[in-house]
DNA sequence: ACAATAACTAACAAAATTGTTAGTCTTTAA
DNA sequence: TTAAAGACTAACAATTTTGTTAGTTATTGT
């Protein structure tokens, strides 16, 4: 429950109207939320697909991951037509999609630096 | 205090192996992180100039975020040469410099598709 | 000598996120 | 008819993050 009348509460708001930035990275800051993004982006668009893509998620955290993804339009829950038991998939907004190629640039950023493979060298200004 | 034998830190470790998009978000996204680096990059350097820049941000908090960026490698504490009283700066590495615009792509998402600005202005249950 | 500024730190408290337990509902296969 | 799979939810507990209080050190302006 968000305490509306916290510092933490006002603070958040603060950088969110300085910066979209902020807004966008609280979006996608949750635990599992970008791997759920990009496992989707990939095929991986069902709860079980998900759930065995990321073996150490709980079921309970994984609907709650999907459903704050979902509010905030990132994707959104749709029934399978003509599937029977009726099968539910994941699908990704356009949001979610333009987030995809971003998520990448971030994932080959984190491999450039990665501890041990960064070239070197301060910037000195 | 992190406790390295909890399911927590387990899963957090889980990810980081899954893929560097993991420890990337990991290192961005603080409360106020993203934001100083955006700072810093446009020319707010200084320790004074941050707290001015973020008026909302206590000391203690703004020196252990930065304590943290330093940590990651994302800029480095500098004296500032030939200062009297000696100065101190901060400065973005390589690293810092290349997250610089991708957090710009991530803020032109955001505004891109900003729609009420309430995105955590209720809570999710 | 004394207050002010810059740049911090440790210890603690408040709040938020993440994980666990124990359920639900619907359909289908044995 | 019973069990299993898929897709959840509420309530609670554990853990982590964020914010607060009360200091420190060094230097400078008055």
């Amino acid at each position: 429950m968000r305490k509306e009348q916290s510092t933490n509460f006002a603070n958040e708001q603060f950088l969110f109207q300085v910066c979209e930035l902020n807004s966008a990275i609280a979006m996608i800051s949750g635990r599992w939320k970008s791997q759920i993004v990009y496992s989707i982006s990939q095929g991986n668009n069902r709860f079980h697909l998900l759930q065995q893509e990321l073996p150490n998620i709980s079921e309970t955290v994984l609907a709650r991951q999907l459903k704050e993804l979902e509010t905030h339009a990132i994707l959104i829950k749709q029934e399978i037509p003509n599937s029977v038991p009726l099968g539910i998939q994941y699908v990704l907004t356009n949001k979610g999609l333009d987030l995809v190629p971003i998520l990448e640039s971030l994932c080959d950023w984190g491999k450039m630096y990665a501890e041990g493979k960064e070239i070197s060298s301060y910037s000195i200004s």
